[in-house]
DNA sequence: TTTTTTATTAATCATTTGTTTAGTTCATAT
DNA sequence: ATATGAACTAAACAAATGATTAATAAAAAA
């Protein structure tokens, strides 16, 4: 059996054992529901199923198990988005229109992994150091096409770092809000998603109008 | 000495002791800063300097301790949100411009509040109901001067959410992602608040074209 | 002053929690 | 078939943690 290894770029095709998987699961699970400290190894045991040393046994301790699979949550969803953005083929306004639809469904697939990543970020910035996808936000072609446009004259001038911020502000903050929307607004949860979608087509004409002159 | 009062409205004037005080400062400090599970009570006693019993004594449980900041913080964070969001004098483009700069500063003083709300808000929504001004938003004057626009023609329709959840996500959102931001652009805290106080300008102006037609 | 209430302290309790150990079962290779 | 190492288990350990207690000091009321 293959011991996961931080520094390997491809985590793929990797040989998990079944109870190191069953492991996995439940502690990301249990990590994104909870949090770190608020989650026990014991909570981790009971709901993997399986004896709780078992759980020292394949990953040595709580916390190395916590940075596994933070460095796997965190690479799976940069890599997800970075596809988007490097695509020669596709248009700005293509892009933008791609972005919300994919990051929107991503998140509603998942709607817990937001808050999870940026507030155990906070606590821990270097693990995002690691991740090669995370400068290349700002020289992606996403980027390169909108300052195209700017010197072309046909949209605003501002730097590329508050128009990035921006579109993934209106994208994944209301997902963070969603206990408060949910309640202000008295909606389900299929209510709530079902705004979320509404937000796949309206976010680029959005954006784009914002960026128009 | 007067026990405070979760059902009580007015916080303000209740006289605390000097030791209640130093706990409470010392517990919000570190509950903004590592969570509620992450903060111990043996860190508030010392981080406060005061005995350990003192903080059964005054607040009979750490969790009770929490639901008392919880509740304080959420009011003062929404008392201040609602001020703009309600004055009849001012017209929606000032509300806008008011807004972003009260926001933006009031976050810059105290950048761990919105990560906090919405990270333990998400464990306990309950604690949101009791607020009186949370529903109080979508009846604010704010919005009513948006519908407004849009009966008048000026504004582009949409469900008056998705313009409260916009606004709310260009100003808050971003220093949520402030570990992100200051990473892969290599700012420092000071550059980075920078970049926020650009935005009190920009933000106003982006929402208008957003909903202009 | 004396009495009574409030505030504070050090020590202790009972759980919880992360981790380890010593022993057992199972699979595989020789 | 037997030897060897990997996978698994129950039990236990040590430290941490939320909470309490019994005793004392300080303040307020009588």
């Amino acid at each position: 059996m293959i011991k996961f290894n931080l520094c390997s770029n491809n985590i793929v095709d990797i040989n998990y054992s079944n109870t190191e998987i069953k492991i996995k699961d439940a502690a990301k699970s249990l990590f994104l529901k909870k949090g770190y400290s608020a989650t026990t190894t014991r909570d981790i045991a009971r709901e993997s199923d399986i004896n709780l040393a078992m759980l020292n046994y394949y990953f040595r301790s709580k916390r190395r198990l916590f940075e596994i699979i933070m460095f796997e949550t965190l690479y799976e969803f940069l890599s997800k988005m970075v596809e988007v953005y490097n695509d020669e083929k596709t248009s700005l306004e293509q892009k933008l229109k791609l972005c919300s639809e994919k990051y929107i469904d991503m998140i509603i697939a998942d709607p817990l992994l937001p808050t999870f990543v940026l507030n155990e970020l906070k606590n821990n910035p270097t693990s995002f150091l690691k991740m090669p996808t995370t400068k290349m936000i700002m020289k992606s072609n996403f980027v390169a096409q909108y300052q195209e446009g700017v010197k072309k004259g046909i949209y605003r001038k501002v730097d590329p770092i508050h128009f990035v911020t921006n579109v993934l502000s209106v994208i994944v903050f209301p997902f963070m809000c969603s206990p408060i929307i949910m309640k202000i607004e008295n909606l389900s949860k299929k209510d709530f998603n079902m705004m979320m979608t509404e937000r796949k087509k309206l976010i680029p004409a959005w954006i784009i109008q914002m960026i128009k002159k």
